[in-house]
DNA sequence: GCTGCATGATGAA
DNA sequence: TCATCCTGCAGCA
């Protein structure tokens, strides 16, 4: 579950599972932590959310439980007495009133203390969360002609967390075909009505992936590719991983290139290159 | 069994 | 921009 949207799921999950509970056992991998579990027994967890891709649970008195799930980590819900049949390594157990959560594979987890959470290395730079902090289109826009991030590349800029927090690998190829841009355009380029069409994207799409499950494909083009039998990984998303396939507007192969040491999917056609213009 | 790749991020150059 | 780390897994012997 590795970006924004997903990542706010499972917090919502692991809130639901925990939140206004207490703490009876808690349990984790890493040695640093391991001296202050028992120092959280009977805290009342006080609610899970979530920042890009930064999940964050706190703890009654002040305690924040930060994680990061990169690429592979994920959290599982279960009773107190049932232990998940997972091959994957145990992180981190929280267990309240019977009810567990428990976070495996992830590697980056530390304990904070709410006041000095902004002292933290990777949530200190990061931008607003497009799903928490109610980003709103005007305010995307202007975030986007910022003097630092105007004059970049949105194939780069879009994975900069530092821009907006959430959106990864699969959002950015989705998010562009959608505002029908191509990697190189810069916003400091683009007109304003453009711009709007990009900030539209950017959170539309971000939404849509939270409502939907990691879904941000159109309903109707997902419903057709389903219809033909397509596995979930072919229908899930307009362009992303659909290289040699029909664009769905127009049918021109979708391509698939290299950005910032990241495959970037893409339809040639409906997002020209800044200064092409449209061959018939 | 081994290799390469992944919806991520960092640090050196 | 590149190598590197993290871990799991798909694909291929």
């Amino acid at each position: 579950m590795p970006e924004g949207p997903e990542i706010r799921r499972a917090a919502d999950r692991v809130h639901k599972q925990l939140a206004g509970r207490r703490l009876e056992h808690v349990w984790f991998y890493f040695p640093d932590l391991a001296k202050e579990a028992a120092s959280l027994i009977g805290r009342e967890v006080s609610a899970v959310d979530s920042w890009g891709k930064a999940l964050l649970t706190r703890f009654e008195g002040g305690r924040v439980l930060y994680s990061h799930n990169q690429l592979y980590g994920v959290w599982k819900l279960h009773d107190a007495e049932r232990e998940p049949d997972t091959g994957r390594s145990l992180r981190v157990r929280l267990v309240a009133e019977g009810r567990a959560a428990s976070l495996y594979s992830a590697s980056d987890v530390s304990l904070w203390e709410e006041s000095r959470l902004g002292e933290h290395p990777f949530l200190s730079r990061l931008g607003p969360d497009l799903l928490t902090h109610g980003v709103t289109v005007e305010q995307a826009i202007s975030r986007l002609q910022t003097a630092r991030f105007r004059r970049r590349g949105l194939g780069g800029l879009l994975l900069d967390q530092a821009l907006f927090a959430g959106i990864g690998n699969y959002l950015r190829s989705e998010i562009l075909f959608f505002a029908g841009l191509h990697y190189k355009t810069k916003p400091g380029d683009l007109e304003e009505v453009v711009l709007a069409r990009l900030a539209r994207a950017i959170l539309e799409v971000t939404r849509q992936a939270y409502d939907q499950a990691g879904v941000t494909n159109r309903p109707d083009w997902a419903a057709a590719d389903r219809r033909l039998g397509a596995p979930r990984r072919r229908w899930r998303f307009a362009v992303f991983e659909r290289d040699g396939l029909p664009c769905h507007v127009c049918g021109t192969p979708i391509e698939r290139t290299s950005v910032a040491s990241r495959r970037l999917y893409y339809c040639s056609r409906c997002q020209l290159q800044p200064g092409s213009t449209p061959s018939t």
